[in-house]
DNA sequence: ATAATGAGTGCACACGTAAGCACGTATTAT
DNA sequence: ATAATACGTGCTTACGTGTGCACTCATTAT
C-alpha cells in the first residue's frame, strides 16, 4: 500500500517511486530554502562566497540571526567553509542547489509580477 | 570586506536583486515543498491529476492530513481543481513547480546515493 | 425519503523553529 | 599583557504548523 505507480512500461520520466528517505531528503532541502534570510543568504552566497560580516551587512538581519541560519546550512551540508585570518568565508556546495535557488526566485518572480491566478 | 558584489551593471547572471516581495513568495513556495507529505503529493500529481482518495491511499496518510495540505496547496495556488461527480481531481498548475519538485528530489537522490558530505 | 460515499473544516494539542540576549572563543592589533 | 574584532552557541520566548478527532456539506445509490 505504499506505492501504486502503475506497472506499465510507460516512460513519461519518472519510473522511480519516491521512498520515505529521498522523500524525507528533498523535505530537508527545501525547508532550508523556506526561510526568508537564508533564502536571501543562499542568493548572496549563489554569486560569490562571503564572509559572516558581509552577509549580516547585505541581508540586514542580525548576526545572531544570520549566524544560526549559516549553522543550519552548514549542518545541512548546502554550504562550505574556509577560514582567511580572522573571517568565515561561505560558499555554496552544490551546484544544483544554485539552481534550486535561482529557480524559486523565478517562479516568484513569475507568480509575482505575472498572474494571480486564483481560484 | 571580503567580496562585495559591485553595484554597477555586470552581468555575471543576476543584475536583480531579490527585494523582500520576491524572497517571500518564493519562501512560501519552498516551504510548501518542505513537508514530506505535501512532497510526495505533488510528486504524484505531477505525474498525472489525481483525486483526494487515491492520494490518501498512495501517500498512507490520514484523510485529514491530506485534505488539510491540499487546502494550502491549493490555497498557495500550486495546485487546481476540478471536479468529477462526486470526486475532486487534483492537478497541478505550474509547470516551474514540476521542475521544482523533480529538481528537489533529484537532488535529493544525489544527495542520499553520493557523497555524505559532511564538515 | 434514507443511507452511503467523497471531501472539507473548526478545534485542540504537540512539536519544531526563528529571533534576541548574554556569554564564550579565536584571532589580530596596540 | 590588554583591547578589539569576527563568529559561534546555549538559553528563553513566541509563533507557526502538522495531525487527529468530530462534525458538516455535497453527491450518488437504494
Amino acid at each position: 500500500m505504499e506505492n501504486v505507480q502503475p506497472a506499465d512500461g510507460s516512460s513519461l520520466h519518472h519510473p522511480d517511486t519516491p521512498d520515505a528517505r529521498r522523500l524525507d531528503t528533498a523535505t530537508a532541502t527545501f525547508r532550508m530554502l523556506s526561510d526568508p534570510t537564508r533564502l536571501h543568504i543562499l542568493w548572496l552566497l549563489a554569486q560569490d562566497p562571503s564572509d559572516v560580516g558581509s552577509l549580516v551587512e547585505r541581508t540586514g538581519a542580525s548576526r545572531t540571526s544570520v549566524s544560526q541560519h549559516l549553522a543550519k546550512l552548514r549542518f545541512s551540508g548546502l554550504v562550505t567553509t574556509r577560514k582567511s585570518s580572522r573571517h568565515v568565508v561561505y560558499s555554496i556546495s552544490d551546484g544544483h542547489l544554485t539552481r534550486l535557488v535561482m529557480e524559486g526566485l523565478n517562479h516568484a518572480d513569475h507568480k509575482v509580477t505575472g498572474e494571480p491566478a486564483h481560484d
